[in-house]
DNA sequence: CTGTTAGCGCCTTCAA
DNA sequence: TTGAAGGCGCTAACAG
């Protein structure tokens, strides 16, 4: 069995009152000599306090949740992960991750996140799967929650936007302005499935729709590298080919780079190619890739978000961040 | 505050125990109105367990750990992720993730294990952090640990080991067997900073031993994208370049092949360029890309390993499972 | 079929 | 400077 307080009070010949002030650092005057009794035999018995029955009598955990979507992540899905954790060990906090990424993933997130794994929760854009109404259940367990990405959310929560339709737009329009004519977009699969179209997808048909240009040629695939691969290639050997593609991802823009040299033709003189996300790995493809996305990959203003309300007396009004954007023109358009 | 059992129990005019027994389903013979009065009124209230309470009651968490060294991983990852969470959904249990990208991270995450966040432990591919001394302390709180990698790891666990050093060896063999004289490996940063050649560092030592090749050129690089590029680019410009690169990962060797080619040389012809990690984009290079790498990308029998010894009835004898890896060649070598 | 009760391990107030 | 004791919310053994 896990060794305990008392067991550890037994060895020190204290009680456990005086352990617990030793091990939890709480103030209060304890002699010095006592103390490393009780460090010592804590040490013997490898004593580490039992969580569940701190957060019970505490009525907190000490820790924070991540929710993300999958493992598979881009860079800034890592890099807000570091920034969590960097801040949160600054506040004596540790992070779990939750995985969200079915809707059957989502329900059990906010099972567990009810069951109170954790003080406050991080939602990073997994808005798909994660409704509005799952969200709601999440805050009105009084959990101090802040939302990165751009669905609708329940009020209560803080919410981190990014103004991705109207950079998209412009992003479409600079292909226009080009001469670009059959602009077709490479789409992530959950802006498919509405009724309407929504972000990025929302952005390349407005700006179409500025200029009356009534081509419009949409393929699933911005998932991942190889569909993305596979999309593109279709979309080259079709009978009236774009001369410009949009892609909703970074990686997928480049596995359409990738499609187009395969197929013998130029980037960007024949097809043009724009991503969004702007990672690093846009400036190492040849072409380098033009794309939309963040100016900084920073995220300490979001979890300042968090901490500020985990922290607060009483709930603040909900807040929200527009996260700059912008359009990257480099060699790929 | 968070509606109690005890609230629960008093609007539907019922005791505590019959709450837990109705929530619960542990199974008792609870009447059939008496049972629906109680999920009413849970309903009524959002009723969902204190799970800090449950835990300590019953001296489980029914959640299982994953032990993660960064999300902005491999696809095999996201592979293992899901296998994890469909078996712990199929035994009830809930998943939780914790990254560990430093020795920092992984001291903080052992402190949170040993207080006791789940009944058991999967560890994938962190043994750089994570040391063997740091693993024991999760091994001695009696926690079912299974550990993914080639280090060492203290008795009591499972280990899922991969042959990267002989499969390594075989590739780059394969290599020399073609005339390549110059052979380089772009190494992962883990690697290097040993007293003595490990892992795929050590497959590629050891098939140049073999053959006599005193050449020997390592850099480093495979841990991102970027940095292979970048370093793959310095070996081609060096005064004496290799005619081939075996690169620690097959996002490296991607970069390389993009390095290559924007060096205005050809695959394999003047430089031969081989992966580790047998990953599908693989499949969408050009030339496609040979490989190292296990055979299925498939964790089931490691996630069983895990719940076998979560339920064991006293612990099993630590087990070793060894996943088959080969090599596959492709156009690019 | 249902209620009563004794803790799980820890923290914290109160008393000494 | 330290100890005694109650209780966080829940479960499971025991009574009825």
């Amino acid at each position: 069995m896990r060794p305990t307080a008392k067991q550890v009070a037994e060895l020190a010949g204290v009680s456990t009152a005086t352990v617990s002030y030793v091990l939890s650092g709480r103030d209060r005057r304890v002699g010095a000599e006592t103390k490393q009794r009780v460090l010592d035999a804590a040490a013997r018995l490898g004593y580490t306090p039992n969580q569940a029955a701190r957060s019970l009598r505490r009525r907190r955990t000490q820790r924070v949740c991540l929710v993300q979507g999958s493992f598979g992540g881009v860079p800034t899905d890592e890099r807000l992960a570091r920034d969590l954790h960097e801040m949160a060990d600054g506040h004596g906090y540790s992070v779990v991750t939750l995985a969200v990424y079915s809707e059957a993933r989502a329900v059990a997130a906010v099972d567990v996140l009810r069951g109170g794994i954790a003080d406050a929760v991080l939602v990073n854009n997994v808005g798909d799967h994660l409704t509005e109404e799952l969200l709601a259940q999440v805050v009105s367990a009084r959990l101090p929650t802040v939302v990165i990405g751009n669905g609708p959310v329940p009020p209560g929560c803080d919410v981190v936007r990014a103004p991705e339709t109207e950079v998209s737009a412009e992003a479409v329009e600079h292909l226009i302005a080009q001469g670009r004519r059959r602009v077709a977009f490479l789409a992530q699969r959950y802006e498919l499935y509405r009724d309407r179209p929504i972000g990025r997808l929302l952005g390349y048909h407005t700006a179409l729709d500025r200029h009356g240009i009534e081509q419009r040629t949409v393929v699933s695939g911005a998932d991942d590298r190889v569909s993305a691969y596979q999309a593109a290639t279709g979309l080259l050997r079709s009978p009236d080919p774009p001369d410009a593609v949009f892609a909703a991802s970074d990686r997928a823009a480049i596995s359409t780079i990738w499609a187009v040299r395969d197929a013998g033709l130029r980037v960007p003189a024949d097809v043009a190619v724009v991503g969004v996300g702007n990672i690093d790995e846009g400036l190492i493809t040849n072409p380098q890739l033009s794309t939309v996305g963040p100016i900084r990959h920073d995220y300490t203003d979001v979890v300042r978000l968090l901490f500020d309300r985990l922290q607060a007396e009483e709930p603040p009004p909900a807040r929200e961040i527009v996260r700059p954007w912008t359009f990257v023109r480099r060699g790929s358009s």
